[in-house]
DNA sequence: ACCTGAACACCGTTCAAGT
DNA sequence: ACCTGAACACCGTTCAAGT
């Protein structure tokens, strides 16, 4: 960061995505603009689309990344000690953790406009719903898990996940994260039938 | 609509609402702006400001009047003829239908930005949620769903088809919403624990 | 290669003034 | 009561020009 160098910013890239990060935290989506991104990093604002060729290219890097964490806390989940249904627990409890940490990131995430996905973007997703597709496979075979497609067993409780961040993000119930989790995680697993 | 009366719209809030949600439903919320409603309606750019304190008002009020007709749905579903779980499953398809039918009104109707929910929004919430509240209540009293709050339960159960509603949505997975939901209706049924 | 400055076509919101 | 027109302070995107 010499004094020389200022005039070319260095990694101009990474300073928008951090401080975008940043930002999309403190005022949401609808707050960020790419001018005033430019303004806080001290740049012009035409600097930013040498590096994204439009704001959504912008928002889909910010989406790939936290799909990059999200795999990331799965994949720790998921390789602690205990049986599965522990692990699998683990998991949906760092899935809400990462929600209530990250609300506008998250949204972010699953909310694809009605333009085509990245395939940078595609890849992320698909490396991190592999976490729980594999674990409810060796689920099935340590007799824990009932027989079927886990990955369509694992979409279906990814989905379960999600329909609850998304409610407990909404405040449109009283209930608490960890309340409606467990409840989640109980129903999904003894079912809403009753058992003999 | 007499020649005189062409200066005061009439209705112009109503009007407004209207085309709104032609709009949102056409380019999504990133591309409704309210200047272009008023020019498409043919009135001056700062008419709505009457109507709608803001464009989040507005906002509000498409969202309120999702939940109202959503609830409806609910409504017609519950009071079908059978056992509470096919009418559950009943309702778990209008919901379902509903997401597909209203992509963008969905999104916007669980998107709370970081404002304070509006009372209006809040009592369509609620009025549409209890529905499935009561016929959960009713199933346990037939003995087809497990003891618990019916209202947890309910929260669950919403949830869980806004999970898939959100997948769906998102084309991160192949599989179809039928599949999908199905899926997701057998497991919550049944649970992902083998039955004995 | 990377950035600037000006330009273009948009926004939301406000407010005096008109009917 | 309801709407207009002008004004203000913003946007995203593009593009010749500078270093």
């Amino acid at each position: 960061m010499s004094i020389r160098s200022r005039y070319h910013h260095g990694d101009l890239r990474s300073a928008l995505l951090e401080r975008a990060e940043a930002t999309l935290r403190k005022v949401g989506v609808d707050g960020l603009s790419l001018r005033q991104l430019a303004r806080d990093i001290g740049v012009s604002h035409a600097a930013p689309s040498r590096h994204f060729r439009d704001k959504q290219a912008l928002l889909d890097e910010l989406a790939a990344s936290g799909f990059e964490r999200l795999g990331q806390r799965f994949a720790e989940a998921a390789t602690a000690e205990g049986p599965v249904t522990e692990r699998l627990y683990g998991m949906a409890r760092a899935y809400l953790r990462f929600a209530m940490d990250n609300p506008e990131l998250l949204a972010l995430m699953f909310t694809r406009k009605q333009r085509s996905t990245s395939p940078d973007l595609s890849a992320s997703v698909q490396h991190a719903f592999a976490v729980p597709v594999a674990l409810i496979a060796s689920g099935q075979e340590a007799g824990e898990i009932v027989a079927g497609d886990p990955k369509r067993i694992g979409i279906t409780c990814i989905a379960a996940l999600q329909g609850v961040a998304t409610l407990v993000g909404s405040d449109f119930t009283d209930y608490d994260a960890d309340q409606l989790l467990r409840d989640m995680v109980r129903h999904l697993t003894d079912g809403l039938r009753p058992r003999p």
